[in-house]
DNA sequence: ATGATAAAGAGAAGGCGTCTCATTTGAATG
DNA sequence: CATTCAAATGAGACGCCTTCTCTTTATCAT
């Protein structure tokens, strides 16, 4: 499936701003992007693109299951490609370096509490904040 | 040790606005008071708080790790008093009620993924989103 | 009580994100 | 392929939460 495809399977007409934030999120897989990161991507690629559009693209990307946004500890969203598989975030406080992990057992912990408080999960948010190897020896 | 001496304790010196503010979260355990909502709660009870004061006696109290500051879903921050019970949070996405939970076998887990991947945990958030009982059969 | 210093109050300013509205674009139709 | 109309975009204003600045005030040690 391409990206044409892929957006209208989301039920998103396929238009050059669309396409083109969903190429910036498919060449940086693994990265944490603000909108604002995106939108200079944008125009460093000659493309005009406000800046609203790339927040209301986002969130309707999100919408549609296609990324994932995340507030890391200073409460500003960033965005990553979701590729269907669900990760939790290891966030470094002082250089802000993410490692990502699964953690079965976690994850069926979080469906068994739901469970038992009645809760239908949506989705849920892991963040452990620390310092990495690199922070630690720096002081 | 009474509220004078806790924030002594803290480094903090004992202001009017920190004894009152530290008080109303006292008064209020088990909520997430937002900044705005600890402002109001000052102006009815004839207090002239500044909003910029009560916000930064939060991010003291934070720092002295007398209250813990969350990011539910929409990103703006709430707070409740930290008695060092760390606990994690089911919010319903519908309706915004808050449970919380402590789950020793994921607390347990995240210690050693933080372990395996080299990082020192200073803290970290779980929340899980969804709806809650009452939610689900409102549709 | 007094002085040094931290804290508070008020309002301006900042930052991220959303809204409005005129204009353009996409894609279905003839 | 031209037409058409709803949907999407761009630009900038706007809004909200939070922080900053600066003067005034309060706290605490002496």
């Amino acid at each position: 499936m391409n990206d044409e495809q892929r957006l209208k399977a989301a039920g998103l007409k396929a238009t050059v701003p669309r396409l083109k934030i969903l190429e910036i999120l498919q060449a940086r897989e693994g990265q944490h992007l603000s909108a604002e990161d995106i939108y200079k991507i944008l125009l460093e690629n000659q493309l005009d693109v406000g800046l609203a559009t790339v927040y209301r693209v986002l969130t309707q990307f999100e919408a549609a299951g296609l990324v994932a946004r995340h507030r890391f500890e200073d409460g500003h969203a960033v965005f990553e490609l979701d590729q269907g598989e669900h990760h939790d975030h290891l966030v470094c406080t002082r250089c802000g370096r993410v490692e990502e992990f699964l953690d079965p057992v976690i994850e069926e912990r979080q469906r068994r509490i739901a469970d038992e408080a009645g809760f239908r999960i949506t989705h849920h948010q892991l963040y452990i904040f620390g310092l990495c190897s690199d922070c630690q020896d720096k002081g």
